[in-house]
RNA sequence: GGGCCCGUAGCGCAGCUAGGAUAGCGCGGCGGCCUUCUAAGCCGCAGGUCCCGGGUUCGAAUCCCGGCGGGCCCGCCA
């Protein structure tokens, strides 16, 4: 039994008694304890089903005093408040977290049904940052949700190797391999400075060509700002031409990344300067490439991007695995789209009354296939044959369904895209396909950082990586400045275990519609509002049961009379609360919640803890049932923390 | 200009979807607690115009309308 059960017993009771439905019947929870476990307000109940206040109390108060489960009924003002019968209700909730044991909390709601979550997807051109890790975690979590409740759960990472990142990329990476600069670093490391670099040359150049009609002391084919240049810009900045003047501006914007990354990476940096004196143009460079990979046109393009894109993904890979976090599929958007079905979807669409040429480019006319909300067109061609990543998108989530199979997919991916999320939804729409509406965006707010803004495109973030090691070297500092002592091998597990622990809670207990303010000394505080918090409160009962003689607990020989104090009773209270907590978690699309309800399940033991002792009672019976509940809150909490794929150190 | 989201204690956040009793938690501040199951802990104190203004209601942090403040998006980028 569980607290939806407790509660749906009480309303069955009462509704039948008052002859209403049980909807009607809304219980709540008091807001102290002196007022019982669950309450009625009269005088809403007498309204919503039309009785008398002082007949509906009659009524409500004999029914309840009917049940066995519940050993009290009294009035409160407007309230009915009932108390329940501690003993039989924690017998009930006991038995079966222990009898259920690592599925307490599960469920078969899911029914075996195939569901998908995208999640991370990061884009192969750069190390895993700690922004991208709040998405991991969400992802994650998520999925070991959909997992608890029955649901068959693929994780897929759409690799997204297309698009012009990866064209900029490769070709840097090609520039590089010709002047026999090699990597030394971490691979990731070395190509998000690649892309950076590159990226930003084609930038520069770009601005370049466009001042030339003003000032031709700038050249228009040179990629670097030199310092006299720069001098100039300044001193022109001033100009009263508005379109001149934002063109200095980016370029004097220029000028400081470009100084940032060559001071950073001066290798790279110089490698691919000295490259591009052969390069006329970059940017056309860049779009052949652009094209020669998505049309599968070019051997040498094509093995190129391949090359590097699996070198990163292995570092991505490996970095996830840290934290114990991986996936079932990793999804090539390139597969995608020599496949064919990115060219099939555009000529379904084209079969439809909503497909347009514009300029030479295929444009989806998302307004007027629904007028009733304000959507803008997409963009589904681009005017030299390209597709766009959108476009992409609506393909690969049509495979999703229809080869996969699955019945529901789950989109991890940042609020900032609600828009194509929405508009992918429109194009499936369009196409008829009925599981349109099966399609869901959990979106999330990014990560921010104290005075540190993060970029890819300027190579600035700070890594999953880095955070990793961080948080091992400061769980490793505690436990030397404990006073038990450990092996080496345990100080290494409870480091990761605890380590991992920490980053994954603070980026998992915010509501995911907020942005995080991330800070690693709060993030691996081990002292707040935290994952080790929780860590250690099970390290703590599994101490007490370590240090009991018999740890045989069988929860049909217990006796649950002896759990008389209020602690024990509001721990067996809301552990009985977990299953809901999933259910809701997993409704609400957000694993927050199940964060939340373990810190203050992990508060709740820990009061406990202080205050009530189990080891050295002298009563056997109160020491037995006692146990029992302390290895049912070991269940509840290695379940939840299970869920949220933080694990449950026995020792700390 | 339009769309989505957020606004609760000095700071970081729950509570709002399903309106009810004295609005919670953590950090930070102050004061206590380790011969007794792990002090990564516990207990106490101080700290609030629940952004503002209307409306609905016996009752609003919660629902509705209108403002204000902040974030994101509205690209032939991803």
């Amino acid at each position: 039994m569980d607290w939806s059960e407790v509660v749906e017993l009480i309303r069955r009771s009462i509704s039948r008694s008052l002859n209403v439905e049980k909807d009607k019947i809304v219980l709540i929870e008091p807001t102290r304890e002196e007022y019982g476990d669950i309450s009625i307000h009269l005088y809403k109940l007498s309204r919503d089903i039309g009785i008398r206040q002082d007949r509906a109390r009659e009524i409500i108060t004999s029914s309840a005093e009917r049940l066995d489960i519940v050993d009290k009924v009294e009035e409160e003002k407007y309230f009915i408040n009932l108390h329940l019968n501690r003993e039989l209700v924690s017998k009930h909730i006991i038995t079966e977290i222990l009898v259920r044991r690592d599925k307490y909390g599960h469920s078969d709601i899911g029914k075996g049904e195939l569901v998908i979550v995208e999640h991370t997807s990061t884009n192969p051109n750069a190390p895993i940052h700690i922004g991208n890790l709040r998405n991991s975690c969400i992802g994650d979590a998520f999925s070991r949700i959909l997992k608890a409740l029955g649901f068959r759960v693929r994780r897929h990472f759409y690799v997204d190797d297309c698009g012009l990142q990866m064209s900029i990329t490769g070709v840097g990476y090609d520039l590089l391999k010709k002047m026999r600069v090699h990597p030394h670093e971490e691979f990731d490391v070395w190509l998000g400075s690649i892309y950076a670099i590159v990226n930003l040359f084609v930038e520069i150049s770009d601005i370049k060509k466009n001042l030339y009609q003003y000032l031709q002391e700038i050249p228009k084919n040179k990629y670097e700002i030199t310092e006299e240049e720069y001098r100039y810009i300044k001193s022109r900045l001033r100009d009263e031409d508005p379109e001149l003047k934002s063109l200095l501006r980016e370029l004097s914007e220029c000028y400081s990344i470009q100084e940032d990354l060559k001071n950073r990476f001066p290798e790279v940096y110089k490698g691919i300067l000295r490259a591009l004196e052969n390069i006329s143009d970059l940017k056309q460079t860049v779009e052949k490439w652009n094209y020669a990979y998505e049309t599968k046109s070019d051997t040498h393009v094509v093995s190129t991007i391949r090359e590097i894109v699996d070198k990163c993904m292995k570092d991505i890979l490996d970095t996830l695995k840290m934290y114990d976090i991986e996936f079932d599929s990793l999804d090539y958007e390139s597969d995608l789209v020599w496949s064919g079905l990115v060219e099939k979807v555009i000529k379904d669409l084209g079969r439809t009354p909503y497909l347009s040429r514009q300029n030479g480019a295929l444009v989806l006319k998302l307004s007027e296939f629904n007028k009733s909300i304000e959507i803008p067109d997409l963009v589904l061609v681009r005017s030299d044959g390209t597709t766009i990543y959108t476009t992409r998108d609506i393909a690969y989530t049509i495979w999703k369904f229809e080869c996969i199979g699955a019945k529901r997919v789950y989109n991890v991916i940042g609020t900032e895209q609600n828009l194509p999320q929405r508009q992918i939804k429109l194009a499936l729409k369009i196409l008829g396909k009925p599981y349109a509406e099966n399609l869901v965006h959990l979106g999330y707010e990014l990560v921010h950082l104290k005075n540190f803004k993060m970029s890819s495109r300027r190579a600035r973030y700070i890594t999953a990586r880095e955070v990793y090691r961080e948080a091992i070297g400061r769980v490793l500092e505690r436990l030397a400045r404990s006073r038990r002592t450990y092996s080496e091998h345990e100080k290494q597990r409870i480091a990761k275990a605890v380590g991992v622990g920490a980053i994954k809670f603070a980026l998992l207990k915010t509501s995911r519609l907020k942005p995080i303010l991330f800070e690693l000394d709060r993030a691996l505080n081990l002292e707040e509002n935290s994952g080790p918090f929780i860590q250690y409160s099970y390290a703590r009962a599994t101490g007490i049961l370590r240090k009991a003689e018999s740890v045989d607990i069988n929860p049909y020989f217990v006796d649950y009379s002896k759990l008389t104090t209020d602690e024990e009773w509001r721990l067996i209270k809301l552990m009985s609360k977990f299953p809901s907590t999933v259910i809701n978690s997993y409704r609400d699309l957000r694993p927050s919640l199940i964060a939340e309800y373990l810190l203050s399940l992990a508060k709740m033991f820990t009061t406990f803890y202080e205050k009530v002792p189990v080891l050295s009672v002298a009563d056997e019976g109160t020491r037995k049932a006692r146990l029992a509940l302390v290895e049912a809150y070991r269940v509840v909490v290695s379940n939840g923390l299970h869920m949220l794929g933080i694990k449950a150190p026995e020792v700390m």
